[in-house]
DNA sequence: ATTAAATACGTAATTGATTACGCAAAATTA
DNA sequence: TAATTTTGCGTAATCAATTACGTATTTAAT
């Protein structure tokens, strides 16, 4: 059942890496045929140098007093590396006698990079080695039915215009705008589920549930909405699996403390948690309570994963009503 | 002019790791979407152990006393990975509660991993997540207008049938055949451009000639060939651009010792040291002398280098009528 | 002219994979 | 049955690239 790598980005990643990984491969052995003693990660970098003392010699810039060589940051954008990437290369390359430094002479930040006598005697061979590779490119190329080039093209323009994670976003959310809903609390309805849902991952994750907890599930219209509160329950097909609630905080620092975050297992990966949580600062919004509370526990990563992407910051824990919390964090709207 | 991103290996390398970047890039991105705890290296792990579990639960091999998760080795050969890559993927996902250990029942070898409660709820979630992205990659395929996986697939194929290695090999042999070529000394025609090459790569790294040096450059027909010896010259186009010569040994051990191996630097690439050595170890064969032997230094990389990958030994360096010698080799035919 | 921001670049740490190596268990051979 | 080879797998070292970060220098802003 290897279904996987049969398709999905997991097939495309892995096909694109081994398709490179072939095109890569024998690169040394490539270079031992010409005799070339080049390292093939140094071959850009080469390159990028052989230009510019050609560059050099068809007297393009022989009037600006032979300036030769180029900069370590110039090397980088022209081959697309990072710059660490090309100051180590140099390294190598100077230790292996194929290139010389000197400062750059306006800018003393600057290192010019270029070959010695030694590196630009291979520069014949490497050519002649780049030549026949680019024409066994190119006849790969004619031999096959496909266009590689211009399907490459085709994907790259298509994932410029929109990334693949644009898309899977935008297929998510169409799947779910059908499956999965957000409604406040209906005591008639939602009494047993929101027990239940908070009851279970409680209970899992700590064995015992506190008196803190009996409080609110007991009672939830009483304790948490008639105090000014609000409960929204998360329904996916219809079938309650997720709830949040904001209580009136007794700190008058904050205006509400976020309590009985819950998602059920069977439900995770449906976005239920963002839409709860998006639903809450809405709320928090609307009722022009910026100043948000909440407490969680360290083993909830998921959750404080969450809280911390919509912005909550870490507090120093201090007391609580809950011997679980271990986690407490502050959001100031806007 | 970067010319050299437009064509060839490294264009094509470069972009084919470009979109294999674009493609890969956003995972974590992906995963957050989902508000899966699972990081994207994970994925091809998790999954294998996924269908594991899949398949108990389905009853496959409930029989066989509910036997569930794969080995190490099984899962590295199922995602294509090295093995040790999937131990240390293994031990992450451990430390994170996703994935227990047992040894094996038939092999006490065997690590035998298998995804826990907490592993086992998060695959509807990875589920959505992987059908969603498959669909989004379903559909960039659709709407590109080359068939990037059917390209793909072709130049696998034509890799497969013939490497790239073997590609610019051949069509190096074919630029070469009618360009260089190896013949015997003439002492008409070669005599002054042996002493020129030899002279040349002997000042440039040494700075003297010495006197055993003369004794060859000064009656190589005399000294050399007169006295069971050969001398093989590389032309190149017409022009004599390398030498090597075979002369017989005062030490009774081997048959031939290889002297006055030159390449110029600007017919460098084309092959000629390989053909050079290929011409001295036929005729070696020919002439019965099979056991060769050689001096150098170890300044000559390429010359050394090109040696050993025809099967030169070295020795531990003796006594040598040149200063220069620091490398000492030898090598046994048949 | 002074201060702040941006830039060039080197070093160090990190990442995600690999190969090298060694130990213990199993399988094979003598 | 003993000895040898093969296999499973963990640890360590390596590799080729990256990001993070610090320092010196230049440019821009006040």
């Amino acid at each position: 059942m290897d279904f996987f790598r049969k398709t999905g980005r997991m097939a495309l990643g892995s096909r694109l890496r081994n398709l490179t990984e072939k095109v890569t491969a024998d690169a040394a052995a490539i270079y031992d045929l010409y005799e070339v003693e080049l390292r093939p990660k140094w071959f850009p970098v080469f390159f990028a140098l052989s230009q510019a003392s050609a560059l050099r010699r068809s007297g393009a810039s022989a009037a600006a007093g032979g300036e030769t060589g180029k900069t370590v940051t110039a090397i980088a954008r022209e081959i697309g590396h990072s710059h660490p990437s090309v100051s180590c290369i140099l390294k190598e390359m100077k230790a292996a006698g194929l290139v010389r430094f000197r400062q750059g002479r306006t800018d003393a930040r600057q290192t010019v990079a270029s070959l010695t006598p030694k590196g630009r005697s291979m520069t014949h061979a490497i050519n002649l080695q780049y030549e026949d590779v680019a024409r066994a490119i190119e006849d790969l190329g004619r031999e096959s039915e496909h266009d590689l080039w211009a399907a490459i093209e085709d994907w790259e323009r298509l994932l410029e215009a929109r990334s693949l994670l644009q898309r899977v976003a935008e297929l998510k959310e169409k799947r779910e705008a059908t499956e999965v809903e957000i409604v406040p609390f209906d005591d008639g309805q939602h009494h047993e589920a929101f027990r239940r849902l908070n009851e279970e991952w409680i209970r899992q994750l700590f064995g015992v549930v506190e008196e803190a907890d009996y409080y609110e599930f007991d009672h939830p219209v009483e304790n948490i909405i008639q105090k000014g509160g609000c409960i929204f329950v998360a329904l996916l097909r219809g079938e309650p699996v997720g709830t949040f609630a904001m209580m009136r905080c007794k700190n008058p620092a904050y205006d509400y403390e976020l309590v009985k975050f819950a998602v059920s297992p069977r439900a995770q990966g449906h976005g239920i948690g963002r839409r709860l949580i998006e639903a809450c600062l809405a709320h928090a919004r609307r009722t022009g309570g910026y100043r948000l509370f909440l407490e969680s526990n360290h083993k909830c990563a998921a959750a404080v994963h969450l809280y911390e992407k919509y912005g909550f910051r870490h507090l120093a824990v201090g007391h609580s009503e809950y011997a679980r919390c271990d986690v407490q964090m502050e959001l100031v709207l806007q």
